[in-house]
DNA sequence: CTGTTAGCGCCTTCAG
DNA sequence: CTGAAGGCGCTAACAG
């Protein structure tokens, strides 16, 4: 017992007894059961983390900074990707749960329908990021995206821009390019033509989406593009095609990632505050797990970064 | 206890008990508690995996390798990203194994002195990726990164290239990059000039890179890159600097990123088959935690991709 | 096929 | 300040 107190560094062990345990303890190599301690606190000092992928860079950052977060408070973190489907997100909710987690991190608000019941049940604290404005289960930190595609567009279109489209990712992939394609449309007060490459990974998809909306009839003067990825494949379509950016065609990005400082055309994009996300979540959830009330919502804000990639229209 | 049996799938319990226990165990929301499991049979189902980093996609790869494979066999994984820092890794390897997991993966061979030791005494079966050649502390799955460096180096010499360059990482950060570079020198006969750019993402560290060799008295006549993201920034460094690719330099890059597809030139590289690596290490790492005796170490085959950006000398 | 016994390593509680 | 008792939820081993 007085071991346990001291290698927890608890009070009430004397000074000698303590340095002793602590010396004999490095000396056979001891390391001290997780699953055991788990089992008695109930409650371990796991938080997993549901992220759709860790590809291109975006939640990556938002990974970082959570983790940063996480680890410095004694945390470890469990980190799934989901690769968008509710159906693999619920699953491993299911499994982690039975680990007894200090607390749980979702993407977005598209979860099946298991999902909110199972971790209401289970009072885990519960963050869920990067989407925001509708019911969370828990706590929300997140993005406005509507409000980022409405920016977007009116400044697009003050430029003079009318023919506006998007290249996003395939149907059900990602519910934030609606809102995001909702808020443009508000903008322009008309529908977007809108591009759904099947190709995997984003800077082929922005390729192929790109070639898809330079070659139709109605071509578009603007092409909002899910991410900057994306938007490097499109900017390479109008390249091929022998389009000027942003003389013939306009192209715009979404996340302000440091690869939009390499581009030929200096790209017109939103960053977004990924890591600050990561970092403000896992503050929530920490709190929230130590009993401190925290507001169940917090919207970061974007900020627009004008490049070359759009001008003003003659 | 027939519980426990039904619940797990065990043979021994009738048909109807089964159906009746799992239909109620339903019912009543019921999640087996891992930690009194983990605590039982004394090793868990979690694998423990230690990745440099999960920017630019190239460990993502070989984690969402590793990941199916794991998941396919219900093992859970626990990622951490170690920014090639080996205190970094050597805490979190003390961490983990409080968690009593079923198997550990690390990236490279240079660890903390302590965690070889750890990692015997504990008897918990390893995996180090990527890197090959070196003594491994259980298992390897990696890469020759001498006769990589070695094979692009005698195709580029080939074509008549003379002055070859290296753009890297900062100093220590990747070792890798030094038995590369040592394979590059072998195949042309002379020493590289090598630039360590400061920056920490590879498109500005490329960008960065690409403008210092540029702008040397002994100009290069071909940079090799670490990355195909950091031969992207050198792409860019050459047009910025207003020198044509492949006439007035050279360009190489490595990995064989999806990437690499959508550049304005061809980018020759070499393809490293992540996801492949990441298959084959966690079926080693399964079938050494299940008795099956495994290689202590596989190598496996990277492929040249010529592309354009270096192209024969007159 | 079903159930009982015992113990995994730790921590809460309560006595010295 | 130190230690003894007991139990967390589960499963291996052993009865019935």
């Amino acid at each position: 017992m007085t071991v346990s107190r001291a290698l927890r560094g608890v009070e009430g062990v004397s000074e000698p007894k303590r340095a002793e345990i602590l010396a004999r303890a490095k000396r056979m190599h001891y390391v001290p059961d997780m699953t055991a301690r788990a089992m008695t606190v109930a409650n371990s000092n796991l938080v997993g983390i549901a992220l759709p992928t860790l590809f291109n860079d975006v939640f990556a950052d938002v990974l970082s900074g959570m983790r940063g977060t996480f680890r410095s408070a004694g945390y470890a973190t469990v980190v799934e990707t989901t690769d968008y489907d509710p159906v693999t997100e619920a699953e491993w909710v299911e499994r982690l749960l039975s680990w007894r987690p200090a607390g749980i991190v979702l993407t977005g608000f598209d979860h099946a329908p298991d999902v909110r019941r199972m971790l209401t049940a289970s009072n885990v604290p519960v963050v869920e990021i990067w989407d925001w404005g509708r019911d969370p289960i828990d706590l929300c930190v997140g993005l406005d995206h509507h409000a980022a595609g409405l920016s977007l567009g009116l400044h697009v279109r003050g430029l003079g821009y009318q023919r506006p489209a998007f290249i996003g990712a395939p149907e059900g992939r990602d519910t934030r390019a609606e809102a995001r394609i909702a808020g443009l449309a508000e903008a322009f007060g008309c529908a977007l033509t809108v591009a759904r490459p099947a190709e995997a990974n984003a800077f082929e998809a922005g390729l192929a989406g790109g070639k898809t909306l330079i070659s139709r009839q109605d071509q578009p003067d603007v092409m909002f593009c899910l991410n900057d990825h994306i938007a490097f494949g499109a900017l390479m379509a109008c390249q091929f095609a022998g389009l000027r950016v942003p003389e013939d065609m306009g192209v715009v990005g979404f996340n302000g990632l440091p690869l939009t400082n390499v581009l030929p055309v200096e790209l017109t994009t939103m960053i977004t505050p990924r890591r600050q996300m990561g970092i403000l979540a896992a503050r929530a959830l920490l709190g929230r797990a130590h009993g401190v009330v925290q507001p169940r919502q917090q919207c970061l804000v974007c900020t627009l970064v004008p490049g070359r990639s759009v001008s003003p229209r003659v």
